[in-house]
DNA sequence: TATGAATGAGCGTTCATTCAT
DNA sequence: CATGAATGAACGCTCATTCAT
């Protein structure tokens, strides 16, 4: 299975205010038929149409499909890494475990509950063949993460496993949620339960050995 | 969103021995291509070809495409099922909730090595729109879950949604390792932190509250 | 500068009698756009229109664009061949070389001025860079007009590359009449003039030697 | 003093000699593509940006791409007319046939070695549809030919027929062996072969007449 | 019934060329 | 004037699906 590499030319980036606006009203276009459309009527022609720039404009500054489907992601993952990131140096410092997990998590889910036509869209409608790895965002998240709740760890043996298990988890059930179960996100269950997982997780009473 | 009906019912009842075969060789070359060549290769004309059926025969036991990723999530959602079924029943009634929890989780891992290939390829290939809900497998499942771990639940506020938490963050993880991290399949560590992230989760110290 | 093979996967040679006629269609078509439009009127979607056949069909005997441009050339160059072939068995055992070469000439003319615009068409529209090397054919011709001259060479230091050397010449010589001078096509004066360069190129009263 | 001087230059002087410098980048970059990339690649927007221009000031100075293809040839035909004119002039009054051809062909041969690429290209790659008739260069090349063959012509009924043919063949027979087999321009067998070729037909023992 | 042939709709992408600043 | 942005018109090609034998 051949791939052609994402970050090939990446067509010139708009130095004029005009074509500024050709690529917010492409990006735009593009989340909305993402989220309203969906995958199958994620074409490039409709993305230019629905933008109201011609379809070569938009080749003059994304090289192809896969380039807008990559800003996209990596539009989200910049929005949601931000406001993660100031969360998590405000609480990092203070609280219990319990406080912290609260705030975290409580932080998660809101955000998917601002945005979640386009996160959903992102997750669920992409082919995961051209998910990128994310890996700057998401491996940056998690080192916050790490810090944010090493100091409450208890006979955790892998610290470093421990958050990436959490993070992934957590990403899916907010997920599942939203797609399956989108009441619960209203109230303050899943925060409660997600709190309830991780917690003794993390604050283990004794190193946890097979019997 | 408007979208066909997928689930019509197979246009022809393989009555014959002959449409049983003709039917899985179409599943047969369906999860081959899905596995080894991906979505974009997955078309109706390269599954009948692979097949070594005629195109036309294809459509004469499934109405559409959409009806072979059907089969093909209900075949593999079914293997799934029966075996952990018959685990189910074994380990239900003896033992502590670490080695119940150990017991499923074993099984659960051990599956996702058996045939990675598949269940990648289902999971990550077929855009979400297509899945299937599986409700009727997968419910059926989380009750079976739901009555092998209620006996170990302590003050466990929502024991169904509780079980819904566990069944969709292990489903998730395993996926993410195998796709991620699939090194860590090979050792136990993954087993020994699902079952502590479960452990104390269902059997809670005392009552989870916010302070 | 890569290029994609051309025999690559030559689509299903049809086997029913309907299908013949597709192609047949096809070709047609392709000839007459070909010969009265010129390369640039050369695509896939008008040379399907023309031939009253669907797009998809002909990409389901032609794998591409340059496939048509090959079987193009194959029917041509197989004409070419199949008559030369069955003149040059006819002379080459009688006769004076002038005779022969004559005939030779004679008919290589008459054959250009039977078919000169699909003849002109295949040599000057079609880029060089998809011309099938016709290797098979142009040999064969090549091989055949040396077992007919051969008997008269005299002083040939290399009758191989003799024959190289008149049938490229021949070749180019009559494309460029065709083009720049076509009424000289008419008279006999140019079979005159090409027997009179290849009768003493052959039978050379002595070794061509350097001063 | 220079101020105003460059002034002056930078109103008219200069603009003439950027443009001049304009259309040689242009004309440099067109060379480039067309012998390293090929026919295919030739796109007025690649050469604008090889050439470091505007695709805007390209339009200035070209009226549409096949000017730009018209004046490549110009500039190839002009550069081998002169080289030729020179030669020409030197050998004609002096020598042999044989000494007047030989070093005719060689001088084509050794023109065709030092630049086979843009020769190949212009000739290979150009879609004859757009080649002009050149017929200013050649025909004075032809002009002089003539005048420095023929005093050594004897029965040749039609002179300029005969030098047309000598320098179309020529032409097609070194294009074809750069083409197809270019080991052949190391020796000098080709020399010696078209000189033989040429030798006769211009020298006839008696008049060609058809028996 | 099983098969080869057919097809409409459309996709991703390109390119020669022109506008507008 | 020079430049970036814009654009219309195609182009090569695919695919889910249906027809006709």
């Amino acid at each position: 299975m051949s791939r052609i590499s994402t970050t090939q030319k990446s067509r010139k980036m708009p130095s004029q205010e005009r074509s500024r606006l050709t690529v917010d009203a492409i990006i735009q276009a593009s989340t909305y038929i993402l989220t309203e459309v969906g995958w199958k009527g994620f074409t490039t022609n409709a993305i230019a149409e629905r933008a109201g720039v011609n379809i070569s404009s938009l080749y003059q500054f994304f090289p192809n499909k896969e380039a807008i489907v990559a800003e996209l992601q990596k539009r989200h993952a910049a929005e949601m890494s931000d406001e993660l990131h100031k969360i998590l140096q405000l609480v990092s410092l203070q609280g219990s475990l319990k406080q912290v997990l609260t705030l975290l998590v409580h932080m998660i889910v809101e955000k998917h509950k601002v945005a979640p036509a386009v996160h959903k869209a992102v997750l669920e409608e992409v082919p995961l063949t051209l998910k990128t790895s994310c890996s700057d965002a998401d491996s940056q998240l998690r080192i916050l993460f790490l810090e944010a709740l090493k100091p409450f760890m208890q006979n955790v043996p892998n610290p470093e496993l421990a958050i990436h298990i959490i993070t992934v988890t957590a990403q899916a059930l907010i997920n599942n949620i939203i797609v399956e179960r989108p009441k619960l996100l209203q109230g303050t269950e899943i925060v409660t339960e997600l709190v309830a997982l991780y917690e003794y997780y993390l604050e283990r009473p004794t190193a946890t050995t097979l019997p």
